[in-house]
DNA sequence: GAAATATGTCATGCA
DNA sequence: AATGCATGACATATT
């Protein structure tokens, strides 16, 4: 422990010899080897940090300019699609959830938020235990900014070269192996996991290639994830952008929604936010006179939709939309459930964009092959449109009363009006009650069908049971005759002679005593006497 | 064209 | 009293 002391007397000695010394002419580092090493390992240090800064200031300036008022760095117009979002930001705002895959992987957790300065402070604080790795947040860096431009063997390369030593001695390509494993969870994919590459380096390479190329990225800011071979009818929605934008979507947030209605691109993004702007018209009682009369309630959309803007009436497609109108409907057997609501919001979305498609659908004449159901809430619609109610039919029929009452208290209806809406208030929900009600009728008499059959089979179960027994009964009486007689066979007198069946026969006792009486006793008592009974 | 079926509507009673 | 719901009865359209 005298350790440092000593050194001191050593510098100390040192130093009074290199000042005697430099009397001589003679340069002090000859002597300080220690102080010497120690400066040299100071530079090499700062040589190194030098080198990587800049390394990653010669890539930042591949994609970026420098702002030469501010300082900043600029994205570079023609390194960065303005409109495509950042690998980082996308992914950030992707997997930002709850329940993100990537927010579950605390490894690729610190890679994707490493960024401080660029993150909000909650988000910062919900990550600062995980951005103590500066290696890792070296490796985001690399990755983050040369991923659009850089192969991914340089990028592993650089991050390989510039890891310090201990860090090194990780495995590059089993880091890589945890980021590719769990970008690729991070996706809602569609298709099977199975048909990604194995590669964890090709996974990379086929994410890093969606992001960065500006045919991939969508051109809304929603950051919208498409699987790297998305089905076309078939969109991936991230969850944080329904929570993000209300968060009661999220409790029946559709992660993928069937969009086989929507042939465009651009349509797809048109989805969430329909999703949004129904929840909403939901929350304020959307009472928007542009939105309301344009607007159909859920029936109308259900057919009208697909059959008028189609232009053809498939009977198939309408007797599945019909089932799906069924289901769909609030009043018929089903409770208002997350579920039910989920499906109206979905099926109200793919209504909107039939009807922006097919405005003036609303004003054809019902085709007269259509279901009795589509011609009268036709009707419905057609004198709600003519009277330019405020509400669509669906809202007339299906909204709180109390907010129905505040909606045509608020839009100052005339009498004809207000009797019009009311009145499809009535039958609407009268029409909804009498399918229940015909619902229940026909569950009664399928129950009450169901009960005569078990009936019906219970009472064959008794008769063949009964038909059992009377069989059985049979052969037992006919064993008993058997051995009736071949007991009787046996039996001699005093004479060694056997007795007449006609004249005697064989009495069971109570006691389990077996009498040999002669038929005219047996006749007359139940009771042998002593000298004409023989025990058997 | 008649019968069966499906659906909407009205009237009524009940909670 | 107003409202929603259930249900029988009737009307209408479709099969």
């Amino acid at each position: 422990m005298d350790e440092p002391s000593a050194q001191f007397q050593d510098e100390d000695l040192i130093d009074i010899l290199w000042r005697q010394d430099v009397d001589l002419g003679v340069e002090r580092d000859i002597f300080d080897g220690c102080l010497r090493q120690r400066e040299e390992e100071t530079t090499r240090a700062r040589e190194t940090e030098l080198k990587r800064e800049r390394e990653l200031e010669r890539i930042m300036q591949r994609l970026q300019k420098l702002d030469k008022e501010t300082g900043e760095f600029l994205p570079s117009p023609s390194s960065v699609n303005s409109q495509a979002v950042p690998l980082s930001e996308a992914l950030h705002s992707t997997v930002f959830t709850h329940r993100s895959p990537v927010t579950q992987n605390p490894l690729l957790s610190a890679l994707l938020f490493s960024q401080k300065s660029q993150k909000p402070p909650s988000q910062e604080q919900a990550f600062s235990e995980l951005l103590s790795l500066p290696d890792l947040q070296y490796y985001l860096d690399v990755l983050e900014s040369e991923a659009s431009s850089l192969p991914l063997e340089d990028i592993t390369e650089i991050c390989h070269q510039n890891l310090p030593e201990p860090q090194r001695e990780n495995s590059a390509d089993a880091l890589l192996c945890d980021i590719t494993q769990t970008i690729s969870d991070s996706f809602e994919v569609v298709q099977p996991l199975s048909s990604l590459p194995s590669d964890p380096v090709e996974i990379l390479e086929t994410c890093i290639q969606t992001f960065s190329d500006p045919g991939n990225s969508t051109p809304s800011p929603s950051n919208t994830i498409y699987s790297c071979s998305t089905p076309e009818n078939q969109v991936i929605l991230p969850k944080h952008q329904i929570n993000s934008s209300d968060s009661t979507l999220s409790e029946f947030c559709p992660y993928t929604i069937n969009t086989s209605s929507l042939s465009k691109p651009e349509q797809l993004n048109s989805a969430p936010q329909t999703l949004i702007q129904y929840k909403e018209r939901h929350v304020q009682l959307g009472f928007d006179d542009s939105a309301s009369v344009g607007s159909v309630d859920l029936e109308t959309s259900l057919y009208a939709a697909d059959t008028f803007s189609n232009g053809q009436s498939d009977k198939d497609e309408l007797e599945s939309i019909q089932s799906e109108y069924t289901d769909l409907l609030p009043l018929s057997l089903h409770s208002e459930t997350e579920e039910a609501t989920l499906c109206e919001t979905i099926t109200y979305a793919h209504h909107q964009t039939q009807n922006e498609s097919t405005p003036e659908y609303s004003q054809r004449e019902p085709q007269a092959n259509l279901p009795t159901t589509v011609r009268r809430v036709h009707r419905d619609e057609q004198q709600a449109q003519a009277m330019n109610l405020p509400l669509s039919v669906h809202d007339i029929i299906n909204l709180p009363v109390e907010a129905f009452n505040e909606a045509i208290s608020s839009c100052k209806l005339n009498h004809t009006q207000q009797s019009l809406i009311r009145d499809i208030r009535r039958r609407g929900k009268n029409k909804m009650a009498a399918q229940s009600c015909r619902k229940r009728k026909m569950d009664g008499l399928n129950d009450l069908e169901e009960e005569i059959e078990d009936l019906k089979r219970e009472k064959e179960q008794i008769k063949e049971e009964n038909e059992r027994n009377t069989r059985e009964l049979h052969e037992t009486k006919v064993k008993l005759r058997k051995l009736y007689n071949e007991v009787f066979r046996q039996l001699r007198d005093e004479h060694g002679n056997s007795y007449n069946p006609k004249e005697y026969k064989l009495q069971h006792s109570t006691d389990g005593t077996v009498y040999l009486l002669p038929h005219s006793t047996a006749d007359k008592t139940n009771t042998p006497t002593e000298d004409l009974a023989v025990a058997v």
